[in-house]
DNA sequence: GGACGTGGGAGACAGATGAATAACAGGTCA
DNA sequence: TGACCTGTTATTCATCTGTCTCCCACGTCC
């Protein structure tokens, strides 16, 4: 189908005209007056021979490359990655664009982490969508802000690169109110330690969603440890472990629920007969595996790698303007993902 | 650092020379012939306007973008996606070239594979990385044979792509010798049910082994089931739950194998005193999570990535050729991962 | 016969690279 | 002493493949 070597000209010389008119034919140039039947000759000839424009000659006349650059931290750690890679894959060939695509790591210096950027520059990429494996505040690359950007996943503490960030706060609050509604009025919560955002909006949704219900907040009904499996293990049995323990858990987030299943199993307490849970993040080969399978709360990782796509071309064609965004952050929905690991708490 | 704008005019006007020279000093040229003195004066502007050349511009002159096509099924279902393309961009970095990438859906036709690679052939890559989720044969798309391209994690039916793929033979042999060695001598295996080169490997592996340690082959041992979690747990389920079970377990992957350990649990066999496991796959959200972890076979996905790219790299500088390596795939070790879900057989 | 409408082409241009060549100092030879 | 050669240093010009801004040719109409 697609020769290369078949150029512009080619066409032009199959079709009897000039390489002109084959790019305002295809183009589909409005002020370029060319007769229908000409057209028709020039498509016929572009279509028989299989010829696609070359992106790069295009890119250079232009200067316009049709390619985002894509710098994610930790590419392979966390399934995370794959669903924004994946939102922001569809977002970009719907609309002509490609992604190009740079690992960064978030143990790099500043230094590195400029150069990333540079990188990209130097290819002339129409924008950059930078995102981060979790939620939190950071200074950006100051090179950033020479082209349209978007921060996923973070916050941009100098507020000058728009972003695009889950709403802990909003899923959290839905996650406690899934066990409200089950009955529940004596509730627990497995935390993480680590001095991020999603720790402190998860907490504060705890808090407050409870108040709002009416349920009083036991400061030993909250435990922390460090957000893995073993954590969430050590964490439930000192939540589960006593006569006082609570009927239903909310866990920071799924690799944690895994570890206070075991805790429970151990315990000798049922899921969700003895003790409900709700977990975080919906990471599936955890939350649709565990027995009973997991419900918990949804991060929108595809569509904020969507979101962030659809925002970048709308900057680089000039429909948007960023820079009006950057001050506070586009937030998206964490939606409920129900299964089967909440039940009413026992008489 | 990097303005945008600055191109190799403004450091030719800087430093007093022309375009041409700065071109070749900068490119270190070997048949230029440029003083010591100009040179330096040459680097002295370059550094200080913070130049980088356009690769854009660069890549029309010289008919290569020092970019690769990266096209993968799948992108954000498996964590093994990740690990290929951490392999891929890091080998790619270290060699002065970038990737783009592009996700094709398994399900697609082969009109839209084939338009993939055309809009990767537009983009003038310099050769195509086509990775697949899982082992398997698959007819690649008539258009990439048209440049350098390597299969990742599958095989050309008609070998004209020359690929890398997993030694699934070699780590099913270590996966089961290592039991053996453990000193069980009556060992079951969970199979997959889909007709995959794994799933005949695998099984291959498993008869072999046991016979070369002079050890019986029990058809009844051999329990195959859908490939993941619920499919591990029935097949577990009627491979332990008679009196003449088998003291160890090779999983076809590690989600059968967290099956497996449900299974384990409700029938009151402690693992691994009672039983022991080993799965494949070295899924890491797993493997290590379990309950004790897992031991299991670890695919070289990083290193099938990393493997890709360079031999594409060394076809695109002409330092091999890849058709000589297309009837043949390259097959890379998967090794064994020990963790604790291994011991000796009660007595 | 000049304005105007229509169909299409010539040539500059984007930012680099590479082959060919100019400019010049110094040396060689008749 | 002038013609010629040589080696060094750097420049000019063409090229890569499209796009885009004029500009031209031709007919027509008042």
């Amino acid at each position: 189908m697609n020769n290369r070597s078949v150029g512009i000209k080619d066409v032009a010389a199959a079709a009897g005209v000039s390489v002109t008119t084959v790019s305002h034919v295809l183009n589909d140039v409005a002020y370029a007056r060319v007769g229908v039947e000409t057209r028709e000759r020039v498509h016929e000839a572009a279509q028989r021979l299989g010829y696609g424009p070359n992106r790069v000659a295009r890119a250079l006349r232009t200067q316009r490359s049709g390619m985002i650059g894509f710098i994610s931290e930790e590419i392979a750690t966390t399934p995370h990655a794959g669903r924004i890679i994946l939102g922001a894959e569809e977002a970009a060939r719907a609309r002509g664009y490609n992604l190009m695509i740079i690992n960064s790591t978030s143990t790099g210096t500043d230094d590195s982490r400029e150069s990333d950027v540079a990188d990209l520059l130097d290819r002339q990429v129409d924008g950059i969508l930078y995102a981060t494996m979790y939620h939190r505040k950071l200074a950006v690359p100051k090179n950033l802000a020479t082209l349209p950007s978007v921060l996923v996943d973070s916050e941009d503490i100098s507020h000058t690169v728009s972003c695009v960030i889950p709403d802990e706060f909003g899923g959290a609050r839905s996650a406690v109110q899934t066990l409200i509604d089950a009955g529940h009025s004596r509730i627990g919560m497995i935390n993480n330690t680590d001095d991020v955002p999603a720790t402190h909006a998860r907490l504060q949704a705890f808090r407050e969603t409870l108040a709002a219900a009416g349920l009083p907040f036991h400061e030993d009904l909250v435990q922390s440890e460090h957000s893995e499996v073993p954590g969430g293990y050590e964490a439930a049995l000192r939540l589960l472990g006593t006569d006082s323990r609570p009927t239903a858990v909310f866990c920071y987030n799924d690799r944690m629920a895994m570890g206070a299943y075991r805790a429970a199993a151990e315990l000798g307490l049922r899921i969700p007969q003895d003790v409900s849970f709700v977990g975080f993040d919906n990471q599936q080969l955890i939350a649709e595996n565990l027995y009973p399978a997991l419900t918990t709360v949804a991060l929108p990782h595809y569509e904020m790698g969507a979101w962030a796509i659809e925002n970048l071309i709308d900057a680089i064609e000039g429909k948007t303007d960023l820079a009006l965004m950057a001050h506070h952050p586009t937030i998206l929905d964490c939606p409920l993902v129900r299964r089967d690991s909440i039940a009413a708490p026992r008489q």
